[in-house]
DNA sequence: TATAAAAATAACAACGTTGTTAATTTGGAG
DNA sequence: CTCCAAATTAACAACGTTGTTATTTTTATA
């Protein structure tokens, strides 16, 4: 492996200043920095990571802990994330342990920051762990843990949904998303349904809100058959993730029946595939690109301050696109 | 953070014996080791892992490079090396990018090794990447590239399940797992499973083998219930994948039938999870636990000795559950 | 042309380890 | 007790950087 010194030798000056050529410094005549510049590249030097952590007393990894790998929606973000605080310099170390271990591992490998992704159930753990001085950041946790987080305004979401809907003249419209096991983030969603459409004064006489097994996209292929085979079937439905969405629009096809015009959709979610399903799909939420921002702004704060605990909420917003459209157009 | 040297100062020693005691050299006398491991414990001592590095010019890491996330199957293995690998001493770090970009970062990160799931059509980027003497393990390449593989024999589970089968006297067995997308894994297993029933004699009037279009949970659903409505109903189905299998066993208990009362189902995949479905059931594949101690081994090796280049076939295996009953018991 | 100031470069210490070599202490034999 | 070898511990160099301080070279001024 090339280091300084080697560059240093062939250019014939001291390895000191090769360093600073390499960091640009200005401390360095700029005829002679070209020429380093070129016989490090010459060279393909690659700086030694590790003695430049020794000297920085910091690690240059982040370590971000994901304890249900199921959760698709959450890989193109975490994708994002790591390509974004690559750019910033930062190796990003993924473990998919439960959080205790994977903390335990990350603090012995002394990373610069944890970014937990916590599921539902272990808002118990986050309470005694981490007596150290390792910055934390919890997403979708606002208000159980005693670190900085980043989380969604998910309820807002839906009512921008209902309120599109509404606005459009729907006053039937259906909510795919109610799991069987407990999840608060899902929990927020439906109540937040239940108060919009109440505050809109819709009075839907079926449970609009349909009671289902996972999230996945069978799940919502089932819930889009329950909804289409009912007496009165509602004008329009929200959609509690893109995976649900996917299994609705498979049902609402296989029923021979067209979005929007047999039936508008709304889908939580806001990713760019949204635009690419088989009819371009109006949504609410938060984009990948707010949310690694958000993240990856914190981090670094987190980092610069590990006392800088702080709260972020992200606003969501509504995206039209094809898929809703007025009620009286419907058949 | 505390190092050696605080210690060697609280122990009344000097920091090179602290270095030798925390390493249990036989260099130091047992009463001192005991007295500064104590030391140690009291103080949390953590090693410097840059530190350590530059001397050892390691980095203790490992790229692991897994260009599709959505591979849900690979996600347990991905979780179980990460775990085995942290054993050893290594940290993983996982990126989800494509190959090449991949492999630049893992360089500048200057990784002990590279381990690539390759996905289907990257076969091309292999060629010409990587000049640099940093070790690199395909997984699912076999022939494919100039680097160590370890593979699964895909075509010897297959077999091993139709002859599991035509064991038990099923004469009429359907095979789920072709979709739309060109991927050689599946090819492997539909080829294999083409040539074996053959071999077996058998002669199914029907095509046998169920084109779909991905290998979900849906798309088994959905053949699940192709095959289900066939006139002449096949006695077992062979099923390429663990959600492919969860689709059928859906389906089948959608149409009111049990299995293996009323249909046998044998599984490519082996994993824990297999056993917990609605029925226990009957597989074909390599344990994941073989298959990381096989990955883990490779690597190691390959860091001690890059120039050693070998190619691991991993033969699956049988495991029998009640998923599978003579055909002659069916109603 | 001597000389101070400015610019450029070189030398050095430090980061926290490990491995090697040097120094000290201990124990045993004479 | 002395002295030598063995056991134990201490000191030191090295790993490849960065940042600070010292030295050299250049430039401008008198």
């Amino acid at each position: 492996m090339v280091t300084i010194k080697d560059i240093a030798e062939r250019a014939g000056v001291s390895f000191s200043t090769v360093s600073k050529a390499l960091r640009d410094s200005p401390l360095v005549q700029h005829k002679t920095k070209q020429h380093i510049l070129s016989i490090a590249k010459d060279m393909d030097y690659q700086p030694n990571i590790a003695a430049r952590n020794l000297v920085s007393k910091k690690s240059g990894a982040i370590g971000i802990v994901w304890p249900s790998i199921e959760r698709v929606a959450l890989s193109s973000l975490i994708t994002k994330l790591s390509e974004e605080l690559e750019k910033q310099g930062y190796i990003t170390i993924l473990l998919i342990n439960n959080i205790e271990s994977s903390i335990e591992t990350l603090r012995r490998y002394q990373v610069d920051a944890i970014l937990i992704f916590g599921d539902r159930d272990s808002n118990a753990s986050y309470n005694n762990l981490n007596q150290m001085k390792i910055p934390i950041l919890t997403y979708g946790a606002a208000g159980y843990t005693p670190y900085s987080t980043v989380d969604v305004n998910r309820g807002q979401a839906i009512r921008l949904a209902v309120r599109h809907l509404v606005g459009l003249g729907h006053r039937d419209i259906a909510y795919i998303g109610k799991p069987q096991s407990h999840d608060p983030l899902q929990t927020v969603k439906i109540e937040a349904f239940r108060d919009e459409t109440i505050r809109q004064g819709l009075h839907m006489q079926d449970d609009p809100i349909i009671q289902m097994k996972g999230l996945e996209f069978h799940d919502g292929y089932i819930a889009g058959r329950t909804i289409l085979e009912r007496s009165t079937r509602p004008t329009a439905v929200i959609s509690g993730g893109i995976d649900l969405t996917r299994g609705i629009l498979r049902a609402v096809s296989e029923h021979g029946l067209t979005i929007p015009h047999d039936m508008s959709v709304v889908s939580y979610d806001n990713l760019p595939q949204m635009e690419d399903l088989e009819i371009p799909m109006t949504m609410v939420g938060v984009a990948i690109s707010t949310m690694t921002t958000a993240i990856v702004e914190t981090i670094l704060e987190l980092i610069k301050d590990p006392n800088s605990i702080r709260t972020v909420h992200l606003e969501p917003e509504l995206v039209v696109r094809a898929s809703t459209t007025y009620e009286n157009s419907l058949s």
